[in-house]
DNA sequence: AGCTCTTCCTGAAAGC
DNA sequence: TGCTTTCAGGAAGAGC
């Protein structure tokens, strides 16, 4: 499922094949894919775009003409792609949308997404910038310490904290997992309870995680892939995410648990300790 | 304020 | 074997 680093692969991807490409057409399949602005279809035909970019989990294309600029958003959701014509889907029918541009050298983007859990928007500058204002936190790559800090100074538990989009944008489950198991920090502490050490900690794991995944194309856990085709190579170094009952790869000599009364934390108990704060 | 529950949706997997 | 049920999961909204 893309998380941030899946978006953040998918908008380099599509950025340097689209950047200055002209729309030649744009197709959605069903209507209710749309969340806004679906009537402004066709103004993005003959438009130019100038912009690829991600915002949380959502990858955003930014079209120009004649001087106005409108926005492209696609909420990737559990089960969304923006794939080129040389990635083959297994369910060819969950297609809802076609961009198509008028250079051949340019390859069509269609947004794939069997469980439709996440839409598309079409904006303008106004509607685009109360989109983001009511979506979207602040980036976890580019966040500061002291941001980050005040961020966590709630009684909040961790772990929903950290996927909570509107607080911090782009982390979802399995990242989450990953970062907190890498932290030795329990999924259900209290966040304001954390000592300054654990803050800076989680801050620094935090930033490794997410680039490194990004460096690795991303994780292909059951459907994701890159608009090219290509599968991330992240999944392969999780240490928690979908690994129940395995032993703990710290060798601390614990297992590896997941809890049932939430949306699957996977997590040590001996590492992940809920009293240490530290 | 912050948590839980429900809804959305489809394919995979488990149950019978 | 084949049908039915359950589950997963991000986000939004209702209710507590």
């Amino acid at each position: 499922m893309p998380e941030l680093p899946e978006a953040e692969v998918t908008a380099r991807q599509l950025r340097a094949r689209l950047v200055g490409a002209r729309v030649a057409d744009i197709r959605v399949g069903r209507p209710d894919i749309g969340r806004e602005g679906l009537p402004s279809l066709g103004w993005y035909v003959g438009s130019t775009v100038r912009a690829v970019d991600r915002r949380g989990k959502s990858v955003i294309v930014t079209c120009e003409k004649a001087g106005a600029l409108r926005y492209l958003v696609a909420e990737l959701g559990m089960t969304g792609l923006l794939l080129f014509p040389s990635a083959e889907v297994r369910f060819p029918q969950h297609t809802h949308a076609v961009l198509s541009f008028t250079e051949a050298i340019r390859p069509p983007v269609r947004y794939w997404n069997p469980r439709r859990f996440g839409r598309l928007s079409l904006l303008d500058g106004d509607g685009f910038r109360r989109y983001t204002a009511r979506r979207f936190g602040c980036d976890p790559l580019t966040v500061t310490r002291q941001e980050f800090a005040r961020l966590l100074q709630c009684r909040r538990r961790l772990k929903p904290l950290l996927m909570h989009q509107q607080s911090i944008a782009g982390i979802g489950n399995i990242y989450a997992n990953e970062i907190l198991f890498r932290s030795g920090l329990h999924p259900n502490v209290i966040a304001g309870r954390l000592t300054p050490d654990a803050v800076d900690r989680l801050h620094k794991v935090m930033q490794a995680v997410l680039c490194e995944a990004i460096d690795c194309g991303g994780s292909s856990v059951k459907d994701y892939f890159a608009p090219d085709g290509s599968e991330g190579r992240y999944k392969a170094r999780h240490l928690v995410y979908g690994k129940s009952g395995q032993p703990c790869p710290n060798q601390c000599g614990g297992v590896i648990r997941r809890l049932q009364s939430e949306r699957s934390s996977f997590y040590c108990p001996l590492c992940q300790n809920r009293r240490w704060n530290v």
